[in-house]
DNA sequence: GATGAATGAGCCTTCATTCAT
DNA sequence: GATGAATGAAGGCTCATTCAT
């Protein structure tokens, strides 16, 4: 790995940092470039602007995302299992980074809307969030390939239940349930989606 | 009602309006009150600040919701005709309102962490949200007492629909579905919530 | 005294306070108008701008001030009587009115400088100290005519005393000087003066 | 020098000049930039706030007249050298400066009052004049030393003879009295000084 | 005459971006 | 390549003043 790669790279942990800690607006390009311990000016050598840099952090963070989850999911084969790694692993890296949670859950679209390239850069965040959804897809797949549901809208489920997750594993930590309550909590969030999608 | 009144409210029509489009942001003060067609100064007799006129433009919105969900909700009495008048309604007040719906349904924790009064105002976020939630375990205690399901975990199951709701509804217009795909996937949800929760 | 003249004055008072509380660019007219109980813009009926209200709020507290020191020095006849009725009076009146005592002593000059008509107004801040002047002069002169002293310079020495007896009755307020000391002070005060201008 | 500390000193020099000329309130940071010829934001990288530079030009102001005073004063042994040094010093850079006399003579009191961190600079502002009024008072000590007259009351002549020496030295300024006039004047001042206190 | 709602000019301050070193 | 001093556009907010009631 080049000295170069492992400069940007260094802007961009430092900025995910910043990022979700502040939020976009309220974070500045000075503090990240003192966390990234470089020069102001050296952030512009490798992100061609503050809302750049913001694209490239989710990107970077959901590939990191995508790439952990892929090795837990694909390690499995069939669909109880994958479904089980999936959700442990999302809520795994969810509570691991609450602060970078937001970078790459929400919808970061109120904040890009305005850019000069929104168009383009609105694409690519709902590129990524398809490509979890992908993920789910693929799970629900196998699980109507074992028998235990109809392929009918397993588009629309995968979807949703992206949703849910998410929305499940926020909860576990807002309310900071303990580790039974959260497994308790995860049993219900399977047993709704099974039961949700079979006729 | 008395002009004082008026004037507020045109003031949180045009700040909805504008939060809506832009964000909290990038909308700035002239241009809410330029939509308005007031001055500048105006807005700060009616309102602190800017962070004070968007929590109350949330809260504005969030109060319409409210009324109009209650009314439509609590003109039914079985749990069918509750759920599918919340679901309906929902939808509705969201395509209405394509670009208030960030306002309503966000949390808009993002922009509010790093102001001053971040404590305060969070609660005010979240007691809405807690608000429209207590809407929908109403409806499931409902069904809870038709005999349609146990009364174990309802908040769970009512806090992760509203998620399902917001999403499924977004879809539709995002894809801008077909009312007849829109209603079949209406199906889908409350089928799938109401088989998610039975055991 | 007509009910115009009251409201005049009363706005007058109350400008006073402020004023003398805050200086002219921190006071504020809505402040000015509730500490007189009445509406911002009846200040507008009775006074053309802030500056001029300000213009005439150091006037009449300075008339305030001729009139008493007047009233005290003229009923007196030696020099002696006089000069010591001008020091007591003087520094009762600061005392008394210690956060006016700026609007008449200090020369506003600062503030004035840069209104529209700041000729005119630095004109009559000028005058006023004149008046003050003049009156320590004629007593001086009164002291030449005991044969205390020679006529020469008294112009000078009168321009002086009062900044001497200003800095003396000022250091007496903020150091809070018991009431001996004071007097021993203005003992100096006095001696000072005399064995300063005898030759 | 380095150059960061030429362009502060610019900084200090232009806002000494515009301060004088308009006031504190009237003073704006822009016109500050344009008279040094630099940008707007480029004057908050060298100081925190408008206030802060104004404190800091007042600083700036008095170090430059204690400097020079005291090295005209100190190279004087007697009494009668170092009191007309002092008083020819004073004077000289009045009428030189007359401008950013306020800045230094008056206590800008009235302008800090009301500014958050007041305590602390009302602080610095008395403890400047005091320092001057210090150099005063060394002085009437080698007087009493020569015998000239008792250590009784010092510090109070030497307060009180700051106030007399200024408004002596603005009198001459306001009036453009001639050369001879002023020497005169001055020796006058001496006199009152050396015989007021003397018993 | 009295009022205070409405106004907008004006100002301090921030911060993304540039560019000379 | 790296830097950070310099920049100025942009924006929130204040407040003296106006004017319709």
């Amino acid at each position: 790995m080049s000295r170069e790669k492992n400069k940007r790279d260094q802007i961009l942990y430092s900025a995910s940092e910043v990022f979700a800690q502040k939020g976009y607006h309220d974070a500045n390009v000075l503090e990240i470039a003192n966390q990234a311990a470089i020069g102001k000016g050296t952030i512009y050598e490798y992100f061609d602007s503050k809302m750049t840099l913001y694209l490239e952090v989710i990107k970077f963070n959901i590939e990191r995302y995508l790439t952990r989850i892929r090795n837990q999911v694909l390690s499995k084969t069939t669909f109880d299992e994958r479904l089980h790694a999936f959700i442990i692993c999302h809520t795994e890296i969810l509570s691991e980074n609450f602060k970078y949670a937001g970078l790459m859950m929400n919808n970061s679209a109120d904040v890009v809307f305005n850019s000069k390239n929104s168009h383009e850069t609105l694409k690519i965040l709902a590129d990524t969030r398809h490509e979890i959804v992908q993920i789910i897809l693929d799970i629900l797949t196998i699980g109507h390939e074992e028998g235990k549901f109809s392929s009918d809208h397993l588009d629309y489920y995968a979807d949703l239940f992206f949703e849910m997750l998410n929305r499940s594993a926020l909860r576990s930590l807002v309310m900071q349930l303990s580790k039974e309550k959260q497994q308790q909590e995860q049993k219900l969030l399977i047993h709704m989606l099974i039961n949700g999608i079979r006729h």
